[in-house]
RNA sequence: GGCGGCUUGGCGGAAUUGGUAGACGCGCUCGACUCAAAAUCGAGUUCUAACGAGUGUGGGUUCGAGUCCCACAGCCGCUACCA
């Protein structure tokens, strides 16, 4: 590779070139209150989302978002902003504790060595980072801040009239207790059951758990106690904070899903045997109650059962002494299921009934009460009424164990063959909306003893609902509910390599650790293995754990969300040792308050779209809460590159029996397939694309259509074998061909494929813009051309293309829209290769605007070429209008909306004049011959069109 | 099942508001240079011999549709018994 002679001499300039921007500190960004800070320039902040250090270094994912971040930070730099564009490291995190565990080597050691290699691959790329604000979230100096943030939580609750969060000191004030306080901390102590996987010896967050079963790791459901955020209070805010940002479309609803907003009622059901009841058949009025959510109050009329969870509280009390036996085997068998096989929907429901019946309240019916894991405990009230005749699970429930099937709504438009009648559901149930019926029942009103009716008849859906909840609140059997699909945080885990919580138990109660304790540093440990049982691996630290005064530290650690949570703060005052961020930095940075949002752009993958973009937005609303941040959201726009796949692979073909035949071994010498489990060669075919024709996801042989190739794209993975490696690619092509491919490859937002040819394509661009500078002289040697000369630009259309690029460029950057932007470059460049000679003024023009692009190049032709300075420190150019004027235009002449001639006409010609231009041309003439002309469209600069018929 | 996205040459893709479909790059073909090759430079390259046809399929709106509307199909992603 080393003796491969370059195209242009990257490998010499590249390195150095870093080494000058290192030096100088050239992307320094400066803070309020340093020297050379100036108050009048506007902040740009655009942010990439950290990576995890890990062990295999930087992936061609990774250069994707930076590369685009840093084009941004470039030009809006030059555009006079002061850009702060910072790097850091999200270095808490499993692999480096799993690494421990098999070599006891302290994790601090592995991170340190897999920053150190990240770091090094990144500045190999030519990133403007300003490396004095670099983070690492397990830095001590940011561990202290992240503990104080959760002391924060810890310390506030959720004010419900006021919408915001609020120090509990209030509520000490109103002499609340102890008890009562904890019960509304945005950090509280909760046992409940949760997903623990005794080989990864931690338990995880609902949506890690299918990540890490992916991975081959045992996840079990077990009761325990842990530290949980209450993330559900802010559940409205984080929808409708949503709304103003400039987040994509897709993005937005994603979120909103998560947090899954449904609009319902709690409904009362009397249970009317309840073993309370049945011991003392008097009590009736003390019976017990059961709520159930529903997001269908209108279809009351229609319920004839109940379902509650298995593992609903009244579960044991309600059933009968006939059905103890049957349910108590069902809720066992329920117990040891995994989630995956009770989510499992091909399965048919299941259930058993208790023997005990509820009330209707809207009718008075008694209707039976059955368990069945199709209810879920953590939605809702864990339970449900079952209107089958309109819910697809009760209908099919209500089929399997014969119950009753009331239809009480209707479709607004009748189907065919409707009687007016009810033929009640037996093919499926109608869940959509309609209109009501049969609520009440015909005749059924008077017989209503407290003569009180709930007459839905003939209301549409919305309007029965709505009336249904006023008649249910009236009476208190009910109420509307909102109920949110966005569950509680769970904050902690049981691992070493995270940061330990700030707290202490005495006597049964917690206690944060003082702020001047503050960093709380986990103790090195002889032996990192999982203990097995779920207690946290900090307790094997025994002297680190029992304190002096008889207390005892909290083991548990933070999930590693936490440190990338709040990473966009740090950077703006990354080493301020007395306050997370200054009051003077976060003021700046935060912007003007017309964006709610305090990073401009932020840039990651679409896996964060969801958990890390919500914790984060959560976060930061506390913070404001608290009045520690002034805006009340962190990212103001969000952007997610797609994912880069593997490079187009030959798979395999199809024999003649029709049975698939792979193979990986293509021997592109001979073109001989090689079956890969036998060796043997089975056929010779010249694979070439040119003799493939494409058929549905395959291509077949030209000349032999039985022999098919499938080409397809995959995600890079090590047991694929198609990683790209960054380092490979600097050295063969250097890193603005990398820099610039990426960018080149398509939208930045779309999935695609790698191609080594692609790179070479851009590699031949970036030489070529070389080569209009300097040609190899006999020695070897790259000289100065004789072309290039500093004389004005008489040729006008090259000093259009050069305007035009400055323009397009300038425009394509604001879009993110790089490929393009890279394409109007390409197009400059064959100009000036044509072109007589290069006029210095005008190439300087594309070197302006192709330095985001490709920095190092374009740099080093500046300089050669005699211009002074860094052009990372010139300011962006702009395009000369008058250069992109020109007299005469040409238009297309379409008859009836087909193009048949164009014709080249005045700039300022009239219409009627280009009207009859059109008109008079021979093939305009042929096409309209024996016709009459209807009408004639002009749209000026564009098209003329003939209607004729 | 639900929600979202995508579908344009041999390939990646372009067409910003409805106005020349296929920019730019890859690949391929031919030519120049060379003893030869590589590299480089130049010409060509949607399909079709041609008339014409053509942006997943069928319909619609419009002088004009890749772009807007309706229906359908295929692929990808997320989510999943959320009452």
């Amino acid at each position: 590779m080393s003796d491969r002679r370059k195209p242009f001499p990257f490998d010499e300039f590249e390195p150095a070139w870093q080494a000058r921007w290192d030096a100088e500190k050239t992307f320094r960004t400066p803070n309020p209150g340093d020297a050379d800070f100036d108050a009048a320039k506007p902040k740009f902040y655009v942010l990439d989302m950290f990576p995890y250090p890990s062990g295999s270094g930087l992936h061609v994912g990774h250069p994707e978002g930076y590369t685009a971040t840093d084009i941004i930070g470039r030009a809006k730099r030059r555009q006079g902003f002061n850009v702060l564009h910072p790097m850091g490291w999200d270095s808490f995190g499993l692999p480096a504790e799993q690494y421990a565990i098999k070599t006891g080597q302290h994790p601090a050691i592995t991170t340190t060595a897999n920053i150190a290699t990240f770091k090094r691959q990144l500045k190999s790329l030519g990133f403007g980072y300003d490396w004095d604000r670099e983070v690492a979230t397990t830095d001590p100096g940011y561990v202290r801040w992240t503990q104080w943030i959760f002391l924060q939580l810890y310390t506030s609750y959720f004010d419900e009239e006021a919408g915001k969060a609020k120090p509990i000191a209030e509520l000490e004030a109103r002499g609340w207790t102890r008890e009562q306080i904890d019960a509304v901390r945005l950090a509280f102590v909760h046992e409940a059951p949760v997903n623990w996987s005794p080989d990864l010896g931690t338990v995880l967050a609902n949506e890690e758990v299918e990540e890490w079963r992916g991975k081959g790791h045992i996840v079990e459901r077990r009761p325990l106690r842990q530290w949980m955020l209450r993330i559900t209070k802010y559940a409205q805010r984080l929808i409708d904070e949503l709304e103003p940002l400039d987040w994509p479309d897709g993005v937005k609803l994603l979120q909103k899903n998560w947090i899954g907003r449904s609009d319902g009622a709690e409904v009362k059901f009397q249970i009317s045997n309840s073993k309370s009841q049945i011991s003392n058949p008097d009590a009736a009025s003390s019976g017990l109650e059961i709520e159930v959510f529903t997001t269908r109050p209108d279809t009351l009329f229609g319920a004839t059962y109940m379902v509650l969870a298995p593992e609903h509280p009244y579960v044991a009390e309600i059933t009968t002494a006939e059905q103890k036996d049957a349910v108590d085997a069902y809720v066992k068998a329920c117990a040891t299921k995994s989630d995956m096989e009770r989510g499992d929907l091909s399965k048919e429901k299941t259930g058993v009934f208790t023997g005990a019946h509820a009330t209707n309240p809207v009718n008075g019916k008694t209707i039976p009460v059955w368990i069945a894991d199709y209810v879920m405990m953590g939605y809702g009230t864990g339970a449900i009424m079952a209107v089958p005749a309109h819910d697809e699970r009760d209908f099919e429930f209500a089929k399997k164990f014969g119950l009753a099937i009331v239809q009480v709504v209707m479709p607004s438009v009748p189907p065919a063959g409707f009687t007016g009648l009810l033929p009640p559901y037996v093919e499926n149930a109608f869940s959509e909306p309609g209109v009501a019926i049969g609520s009440p029942p015909i005749g059924w009103g008077l017989m209503d003893p407290r003569g009180e009716r709930c007459d839905l008849n003939g209301l549409p859906t919305a309007e029965a609902k709505a009336k249904m909840i006023a008649w249910l609140e009236e009476r208190g059997q009910g109420k509307r509910r909102i109920q949110y699909k966005l569950r509680d945080w769970l904050f902690s885990r049981q691992r070493y390599w995270g940061e330990p919580f700030p707290l202490t138990w005495k006597d049964g109660n917690h206690y944060a650790v003082p702020d001047a304790e503050l960093p709380l540093l986990a103790p090195p440990l002889e032996d990192y293995k999982p203990t097995g049982s779920p207690e946290p691996l900090l307790s094997k630290a025994r002297e680190w754990v029992e304190l002096p005064d008889g207390s005892i530290r909290e083991t548990n650690t933070m999930p590693q969300w936490a440190g990338s949570c709040w990473y966009y703060l740090r950077y703006c005052d990354p080493s301020n040792s007395g306050r997370f961020i200054s009051k003077e930095a976060e003021s700046y940075w935060a912007g003007n308050g017309e964006k709610p949002g305090m990073v401009d752009l932020y840039v990651g993958g679409s896996e964060h779209a969801v958990l890390h973009l919500l914790y984060a937005r959560f976060w930061h609303k506390v913070l404001h809460d608290l009045g520690h941040v002034s805006g009340n959201e962190p990212f103001n726009r969000y952007f997610s590159p797609g994912l880069i796949l593997g490079e187009m692979e030959f798979l395999g073909f199809k024999d003649a029996a029709g049975a698939w035949i792979s193979f990986k071994d293509v021997n592109e010498q001979d073109g001989t397939f090689t079956h890969t489990t036998s060796r043997e060669v089975l056929q010779k075919v010249v694979i070439d694309a040119g003799d493939l024709e494409k058929e549905n996801d395959y291509f077949v042989l030209k000349d032999d259509p039985s022999i098919r190739v499938r080409a397809k794209a995959e995600k890079m993975s090590k047991s694929r074998g198609n990683v790209v490696n960054p380092d490979d690619v600097v050295d063969a092509y250097g890193a603005d061909s990398l820099r610039l491919y990426e960018m080149f490859m398509g939208p930045l937002e779309q999935v695609k494929p790698w191609s080594t040819k692609g790179v070479e394509g851009v590699s031949r661009f970036l030489a070529r813009v070389w080569r209009l500078a300097f040609e190899e002289n006999q020695a070897g040697e790259w000289v100065r051309s004789a072309k290039i000369q500093d004389v004005p630009c008489t040729d006008k259309a090259l000093l259009k293309v050069v305007h035009e690029t400055v323009k397009k460029v300038t425009d394509d950057i604001a879009r993110l829209s790089f490929n393009t932007a890279i394409s109007q470059m390409m197009i400059c460049t064959n100009a000036f290769t044509q072109a007589e000679l290069v006029p210095l003024k005008e190439f300087r023009l594309l070197l302006h605007v192709l330095n985001p692009f490709a920095p190092h190049l374009t740099e080093e032709i500046h300089a050669r070429i005699g211009g002074t300075g860094m052009l990372a420190n010139e300011p962006w150019p702009q395009h000369d209008e008058a250069a992109l004027e020109t007299n005469e235009l040409e238009l297309v002449v379409q008859v009836n909306g087909k193009l048949r001639d164009k014709i080249t006409v005045a700039k300022d010609a009239a219409q009627a004049s280009i009207e009859a231009i059109a008109l008079g041309t021979a093939k305009v003439k042929e096409q309209t011959d024996g016709k009459t002309i209807r009408k004639v469209i002009v749209v000026p600069g564009r098209l003329v069109n003939i209607v004729a018929n």
